[in-house]
DNA sequence: TTAACTGCAAATCTTTTGCACAATC
DNA sequence: GATTGTGCAAAAGATTTGCAGTTAA
């Protein structure tokens, strides 16, 4: 694989960002600097991107993917309200344990999706509050 | 909610059928006894009857949802290879047990999905086959 | 009778792909 | 100079939706 300006923008804003951003919304920030980078390229270089390991797709049921640079990371909470991904706290080793004490699969990869209300929601949800943030 | 007659057939194969079918093979599969039975209505149905519980969604990234009749298995394992899914036989408990323990969190569902090859895979693998099942 | 459900087709949304051109090594 | 990457537009795949007709209560 050789360098490219295009690759290198997209996984620098994975990398810079904390929301988990979808394809279609790197795309959009990235043309502030780079007016003619197109959707394909960006999906392109995400699948890049994630076969190399250096990022992580994060999938939520009904929504576009979303990517994660911190590819340690397999445990996300998806605030079903505000539409919020936030990792989840859990000690990946406690994780990974319950996972391999199954026998008879060998196990590549895995990612825990919890859904509910974010401590933002869930207060806001008491309140009786019916915005959306 | 009323009565079905399409419903109570796309329930009823979900619940038969232990290989957890994607919308559209149930359709092709309904079509034997339901000749005009339409894929916009197992969408529909199926979306249905998640939302009243009888059935779980199970999302795979860049697959087609699946259905599955078990709603208190929350696991899954993806075969990489021959695309098969299994239920997990990890602990509900333990796992809903770690989950909890992250605190801040309105839990309200979860998923584990876990990919890698399948007994049968890991093996076929091995001795060098290259079929795809 | 009337509100919910269906079939059908068109629309929507996400993601991939073919192709001619550009950039990298 | 050969090969890989890009932009653009069109295509593909999954799912939803509008609408007119059908069915269950």
């Amino acid at each position: 694989m050789r360098y490219s300006h295009q690759r290198e923008l997209i996984l620098k804003e994975v990398q810079r960002r904390k929301d988990y951003p979808t394809a279609e919304q790197i795309c959009t920030s990235l043309r502030a600097e780079c007016p003619r980078l197109s959707l394909g390229t960006v999906y392109r270089d995400l699948n890049t991107l994630v076969e190399v390991g250096k990022i992580r797709r994060v999938s939520i049921p009904g929504e576009a993917d979303r990517f994660d640079s911190k590819i340690l990371v397999h445990q996300h909470f998806f605030c079903n309200r505000c539409g919020k991904v936030t990792a989840l706290p859990i000690a990946d080793g406690a994780l990974r344990e319950l996972i391999d004490s199954c026998p008879g699969f060998q196990v590549e990869d895995y990612m825990l999706t919890v859904f509910g209300f974010c401590a933002d929601c869930a207060k806001k949800e008491q309140d009786g509050d019916v915005t959306n943030d």
